[in-house]
DNA sequence: GTCTATAGCCGGATAGAC
DNA sequence: GTCTATCCGGCTATAGAC
């Protein structure tokens, strides 16, 4: 744990989430972004080098979270059912830690000029554990036989979406989440 | 079921709303538009009055399909369960109808000028259907007594989502994918 | 490290010929 | 209905004073 007072360049970054978040990556301005800092937008330019570099350092951040957390998940010696009530525990602290960050990691990714094809390694790397966790589910009997494809897309759709709806519960309780997310999401909702 | 051949102005339409799947609103320019119609921008003129009336015409127009849809599903005298499924059944079909406009409707809707607040009110309506359904749902004991705010987060988020993945599909079986995918959602995926 | 001023480009939209 | 030409404003980024 560092400092908590935050470097001009990282309040940058931060309002430039924010402010992603809302209205897009392409639709922000360096303007918009410099008075939501309090300073006048060629200043932006003694902190940072483009608005494009902005972008890649908030997504790049999180993607690569993602990609190492599962990575270590994927490598544990547990049945399939505690590795994915993991990765919706990791979901859900990344997201809670940096919900501004997700909305640009979900929505604005395809805004990432030099560093795009990278993401997209990290992003497949992702979605191969991802895959392989759930199969090995079904070989081994864990989960239903229903179709993988469906399954995936369902489950990390609901994943990739929580910054959505976490920043709307002030008084979060993580722990609680977790275990309600994941019983939603593994046992279903019918009685 | 009208004439198979769109008048330039769906065409215009059509195209746009892919481009906005690609790159979002912002960063779709006219000229970019032109070219994918084969047109020069100027062109575009003649047949919408600006770019903001596109993204209208695209978002409303899904969000009123999906508005009236849950009215209707909302009024029939059967159990939740069924209720929820013809739900799915309602976001696939519109979904393989028309994936682009999806993801406008998913994506882009914080563009809309004038008629954002008309928006707001359908979304709104259409949540209170759903949210509606559920409360029943649980009240009859149909459903379990989970937490209502995050069942309704992940199953709607799933369904709003599905135009990321419909159209990858490109032997889709409709009836199949509604049968698996209320399954999953509703009955989970351990066995 | 912030400012003012501005370069240089690209955006949506219009005018008017054909 | 499409074109060329163009207006005018806003964009990212830089230059150079303080």
């Amino acid at each position: 744990m560092r400092s908590n007072t935050l470097s001009r360049k990282e309040q940058i970054c931060v309002k430039a989430a924010q402010l992603f978040k809302e209205k897009g990556y392409s639709a922000v301005t360096m303007r918009d972004l410099a008075a939501a800092v309090g300073i006048k937008a060629a200043s932006l330019y003694n902190h940072i080098t483009s608005k494009q570099q902005i972008l890649s350092e908030i997504i790049l951040d999180i993607a690569q979270q993602f990609t190492d957390g599962i990575e270590t998940i994927a490598t544990q010696e547990t049945d399939a059912i505690s590795k994915l009530k993991a990765v919706v525990s990791q979901h859900i602290t990344l997201t809670a830690d940096n919900p501004y960050g997700m909305a640009a990691l979900n929505n604005d990714w395809m805004h990432l000029e030099g560093k795009l094809e990278y993401y997209l390694k990290l992003r497949s790397a992702y979605e191969k554990q991802f895959k392989t966790i759930v199969l090995e589910g079904q070989e081994l009997g864990e989960l239903k036989d229903v179709n993988s494809e469906i399954l995936l897309f369902s489950i990390l759709t609901t994943l990739r979406n929580l910054y959505l709806w976490i920043p709307k519960k002030a008084d979060l309780e993580k722990d609680k989440l977790i275990e309600e997310l994941s019983e939603i999401l593994l046992q279903g909702i019918v009685k």
